[in-house]
DNA sequence: ATCACAAGTTCCATTAGTTGAAACTTAGTT
DNA sequence: AACTAAGTTTCAACTAATGGAACTTGTGAT
C-alpha cells in the first residue's frame, strides 16, 4: 500500500503531489490552506523541496511549481523502467503503416500513464503526451490493462476509480466496466467507445507476458469522422503482430514485470 | 547551493538520484558499494522510496530502477514550469521552415535540460529527448545560456563543467570558453562546431527577457554532410523571429525568471 | 502617512523519527 | 553439509522533525 505513511520522506513526496496536482505555479498560502500540515511543517516541506530543486520558486510572484530536477528523473525512469525504449522502433512502423495516432501507456497505481505516442500527421512530440495520466476505466489502454489485473489487484483498481461521466457512454458502474473486461480477456483487445471524449474511439490491445500479465497496452485512435469501431477492428491482426513484437523484446531484455500494489 | 544537507528528505533523494545515475535497474549491493550510507540506512531510504512509487523494485531480478511517479511528476513540470508549452506552436512552426531538427532546452544547476524537440522530416540519428541533459560547456544551446549568466552564476556554472574532451573542438579550458561567451553576447548567437560529437553542427540563440536573461534556448541542428556553419547562420533572423516570439508569449504568461543557483 | 490585516518567516522546547552496529535469515556455491 | 554473500530485521542511542506562537514583511484601505 502506497500510503504516505512512511516517515518524514512521504510527508515532503505529499507535499510534491499536491503542488503538482494544481497544474500551475501555486502561493504557499495555498497549498497551507488544502494541507493537512501545520504552517512552520508545510514551509519546512516547501523549502527543503526547493532547495533540492523538486520544486522551483519564482521569486517575483512568490509561487512555487515542480521543478525541473524532476524532468531529469523522470528521463531516468522514462529510459530505464518504461517499455518506451523497447517500443520506440515498433510503434514507429505501426504508426506508419495505420496512418493513425498510437499510444503506448503502462499502469501505475490503477492509474493510466501514458508512456510514448505517435502522431499520425504531426511529427513527435515527447512530453506532450509522456507522463500525462488517465483514468483507467474509460480509456482504451486503461481498460485492457486491468482486464489482465490478477483478481485482488483488479479488486483494487475498481476501488480506486472516480466513475466519473465524461461521455454518454462512459462507465458509471463497477458492474457494467466488470462485464467489459471479461468481454477483452475473451477477445485479447477492446475499445474506447467515446467513453472519454465525444468523437475520439480507439482500439486497444495489451501487451502480454507468457504469463498473461499485462507490462503495457497500445491503441491506435482515431475520430467517428474518419472511420468507426469495425473499421479499428480491421486492425487487430496488425496492432497484435506489434504488441506481440513488443512483449518479445521485453521479455528477453528481461523487462521488470510490475509488482503487486497493494 | 542544493547541498544533500537538508535532512531525511535530502539524504533519500540523493539515493534517487545515485539509482537514476546508473541508466540501468540496479542491485541493492550495488548502491551499497557506492553509496556513502550504511546499509541499515540505505535499505530504509530504498524501502521508502520504493513504497512511494518513486523507485521500482523487481522481484525477479532483486532490482531497482526510477519509478512511474517521476513520470507523472515530470509531466506537471513540464507542463506548469517549462517553457515547453509556450513555446510548442513557434518551434513547430521553425522546424517546417526549416526542415531541421529543433531543441528547446533549458538550464538547471549548470546543466543543459533538453525540454522538447522537433524532427526533420528527414530525422538526423540523435540521441536526444525531453528531460535529456547534457553539458553546457559543449552544445549550443548551453553555451547561449551560460552566456547570459550574471557574473556570480556564471563562475559557479563554469566551476561545475567537467571539460571532458568529446572531439578535438571540445572547449577543454575556462578560458577559451568565456573568450567563446564573450563572441556569443556580442552576436546574439552561437555554434557548436562539432564539439560534442562530430559531424552535428547546430546554431543557438537564447530565449531573452526585456532585462536579458536568459530563459532558455533554441537550437537548429544539422550534419556537415547537409549543410556547415555558414548554411546554420544564414538562418539566423529567422531563428530569431521565433526566440522573441517565445519571450514575448512568457513575459505575458509570466514565466518565471529562474532564480540564483548558489 | 498611518493603520489593519494577511502572508510569509523564524524560534525553540518537546516529541517523534532516524540511525547504524550487530544479529539474523535467506539464497547461492563448493 | 558447510560456507559465503546478499538481503532483512532489531533496538537503544541520538538526531532531526514538529508545531504553537511570536515575529516580520507585504498589501491595501482610509
Amino acid at each position: 500500500m502506497a500510503a504516505s505513511g512512511d516517515g518524514t520522506v512521504g510527508k515532503a513526496l505529499e507535499v510534491l503531489d499536491q503542488v503538482a496536482s494544481y497544474g500551475r505555479p501555486v502561493r504557499f498560502s495555498e497549498l497551507q490552506g488544502a494541507s493537512r500540515f501545520p504552517k512552520a511543517t508545510l514551509y519546512r516541506f516547501v523549502q527543503t523541496l526547493t532547495n533540492q530543486g523538486m520544486l522551483a520558486f519564482d521569486p517575483d510572484r512568490g509561487t512555487y511549481a515542480p521543478g525541473m530536477r524532476l524532468v531529469r528523473l523522470a528521463h531516468a525512469s522514462w529510459q530505464t523502467a518504461s517499455l518506451a525504449p523497447i517500443a520506440a522502433g515498433h510503434i514507429d512502423r505501426l504508426s506508419a503503416d495505420v496512418g493513425e495516432t498510437v499510444h503506448l501507456a503502462q499502469l501505475d497505481h490503477a492509474q493510466v500513464i501514458y508512456v510514448d505516442k505517435r502522431n499520425a500527421a504531426d511529427p513527435v512530440r515527447m512530453y506532450s503526451q509522456s507522463g500525462k495520466v488517465g483514468p483507467a476505466y474509460c480509456t482504451g489502454v486503461g481498460k485492457v490493462m486491468i482486464a489482465y489485473l490478477p483478481e485482488a489487484d483488479l479488486a483494487d483498481a475498481l476501488g480506486q476509480q472516480s466513475f466519473h461521466r465524461f461521455t454518454d457512454t462512459t462507465h458509471t458502474t463497477v458492474e457494467s466496466l466488470r462485464a467489459e473486461l471479461t468481454d477483452i480477456r475473451a477477445n485479447g483487445y477492446g475499445f474506447d467507445r467515446e467513453e472519454h471524449e465525444p468523437g475520439i474511439i480507439c482500439i486497444a490491445l495489451p501487451i502480454l507476458t507468457e504469463t498473461n500479465r499485462a507490462l503495457g497496452a497500445i491503441s491506435v485512435t482515431s475520430t467517428t469522422t474518419r472511420t468507426n469501431l469495425a473499421g479499428l477492428e480491421s486492425l487487430v491482426q496488425r496492432i497484435r503482430t506489434t504488441a506481440e513484437a513488443i512483449a518479445k523484446d521485453a521479455s528477453s531484455w528481461h523487462f521488470p514485470i510490475p509488482a503487486r500494489s497493494s
